[in-house]
DNA sequence: AATAACACCAACCGCAACACG
DNA sequence: GCGTGTTGCGGTTGGTGTTAT
């Protein structure tokens, strides 16, 4: 069996729906549901093939579609959503009610992969300087990257993960590991850290002690990658850094230059 | 004012998955 | 299990509006 012609070769309007066109499709679904989309044009007296009217539809007429700008909250979503599941924007679509997956594909294209990657950069810049940290039990020496590599395979439940320096190759195993404790410092952990040694009365010197009060800093765990593929294609994807320092809570950070 | 460059987004295309006889 | 038709998805394109030069 050959594939049907599309459209245009069928004689078929193509591009941008006339209001009557829009009307007409509405009016037909409305009364008869779409039922079968190759059929629908003909049964309706449109001039376009079943494709473009359930495109249409369901991009621009169906009734339950939100209309303007995405919220901040909404784009965090995508960001976190996409995160998990990659270029799956009918699954993102989903989890944002009113909102179909061309549109969130189309803002991740326009607004959201920029902004992540600018995120992404300034993050690196500030990485150039990394902290020192000091363990706060009885060998409280600094931290070292190749010591933190290791605590990667390490499964001791009071560690939390950050990210600091280069992307490494990480075995399957370890993430494993990692997906029970770690979690993942971001941008915003440097900016508020920042933000607290400025306004702290007592801190003389600055650095920072890792409490409890930051912990919600972290990354929340259904957000982790699901699969060492999933982390493969979420670096490929402008993640392209991790910190690999580990801290705990108790730890002390000296803060870098901002 | 003209036009080039850029940004946005609706719509299209091709493919894979699914449904059904 | 196979062939065919339909649907849904993700990548891409191209028209249009906006901004910069």
């Amino acid at each position: 069996m050959v594939r049907a012609p599309c459209c245009e070769k069928m004689g078929l309007k193509r591009g941008p729906w006339s209001l009557e066109e829009d009307e007409i499709l509405t009016s037909y679904i409305q009364k008869h549901d779409h039922g079968n989309w190759r059929a629908l044009p003909k049964l309706a007296g449109l001039l376009r093939c079943g494709k473009s009217c359930r495109l249409r539809w369901i991009n621009y007429l169906r009734p339950d579609i939100k209309r303007g700008n995405f919220t901040n909250e909404e784009e965090e979503n995508i960001i976190k959503l996409h995160e998990m599941l990659g270029n799956r924007w009918s699954a993102i679509a989903a989890k944002l009610p009113g909102r179909t997956d061309n549109e969130i594909k189309n803002v991740w294209h326009t607004h959201l992969k920029k902004k992540l990657n600018q995120t992404n950069s300034e993050a690196k810049k500030k990485a150039i300087s990394k902290p020192k940290i000091k363990r706060s039990d009885s060998n409280s020496s600094t931290i070292t990257q190749s010591e933190s590599a290791s605590a990667c395979t390490t499964s001791s439940s009071d560690f939390s993960s950050v990210t600091v320096g280069e992307r490494k190759d990480i075995k399957s195993e370890d993430i494993e590991s990692m997906e029970e404790t770690m979690a993942v410092i971001d941008e915003s952990f440097w900016s508020e850290a920042a933000a607290l040694d400025e306004t702290s009365t007592d801190m003389k010197s600055s650095s920072l002690t890792i409490s409890n009060e930051m912990l919600p800093l972290q990354y929340p765990d259904e957000i982790l990658p699901e699969s060492h593929e999933d982390y493969n294609s979420n670096m490929d994807d402008g993640m392209d850094f991790w910190y690999d320092i580990f801290i705990r809570t108790g730890d002390q950070i000296e803060l870098p230059e901002f």
